[in-house]
DNA sequence: CGTCGCCGTATCGTAGTGCGATACATCGCG
DNA sequence: CGCGATGTATCGCACTACGATACGGCGACG
């Protein structure tokens, strides 16, 4: 008889919205921070996204153009542009797919390992300071 | 001796670079999922961030261009010209400030009321199913 | 009560980047 | 060994945020 328990029904008040827009302002802060600290040193914000998603792929350090597209959230040509771009500054390189060769690896070269360090480390302390905005909201409905 | 226990010397292992990685591909898909929700009920990722930064203003339900450059963290012009083109969308309009003849109330219209409402529900359920990958990472550093 | 520095808003031209449409090579299956 | 499927690359385009700049109201000071 209640309605089902899907938030997505009930109307949102004044709070929800407000809890919403901080969220967001949360997320934004954060790139910008992000946004700020990258160039500072020599990259754009989508190279050093490059860069993570490679370092932090599971199980391995390289993934394919087609991998990266998923973890990036982007159409695979925009991944072909963004890693020549990022070649081209030495970032990063392609290697040869071992198993298919219409596949490439990209993997990071010497260079894109050292700053992708130490722009790594300042992003987890900003995160460790801006947790609490930057935590999704608890919904303070279903009491 | 030891260092301080400032994380941002530390040096990162895999663990930590694939928790990074996790959470930006968290926002990516966060972000994503907003997009093409958003687009699909006619308007821009940055418009609805517009219209959810001055639905969810504390105190009050509108905002000046300069306030909102604030939270959407973007450059004043850059407000301006977004705010030109959910106007010629009638998603909000501008309205004299009462003490100030300088700024400007941006406010809301019925519409973008509307379409907002719709929206923020379907953000709100997304939050509470991606909470777990959105939430930042917590180190298991100083163990 | 007029002048001047300051702040908020608006305009113009530009650069970066993600996308759709398209092309091409390789894979794997019958 | 041909053919659809899959992965990568190319081209032109549109959008948007930006820097530089301009304009007008504001408040303070003499």
């Amino acid at each position: 008889m209640a309605p089902p328990d899907d938030q997505a029904a009930a109307p949102l008040d004044k709070q929800d919205f407000e809890a919403l827009a901080r969220f967001r302002f949360g997320i934004r802060r954060y790139l910008r921070f992000s946004e700020e600290i990258v160039r500072r040193h020599g990259l754009t914000p989508q190279q050093y996204q490059l860069l993570l998603a490679l370092k932090g792929f599971p199980e391995r350090e390289w993934a394919t153009v087609r991998e990266l597209a998923d973890r990036l959230q982007l159409r695979h040509h925009s991944v072909v542009e963004l890693v020549d771009r990022a070649q081209k500054q030495d970032l990063v390189e392609r290697a040869p797919h071992p198993d298919d060769a219409r596949a490439v690896r990209v993997v990071l070269t010497a260079a894109g390992e050292e700053v992708l360090g130490r722009l790594a480390s300042l992003h987890r302390a900003e995160l460790g300071r801006m947790a609490a905005v930057l935590s999704p909201p608890e919904w303070h409905s279903p009491g």
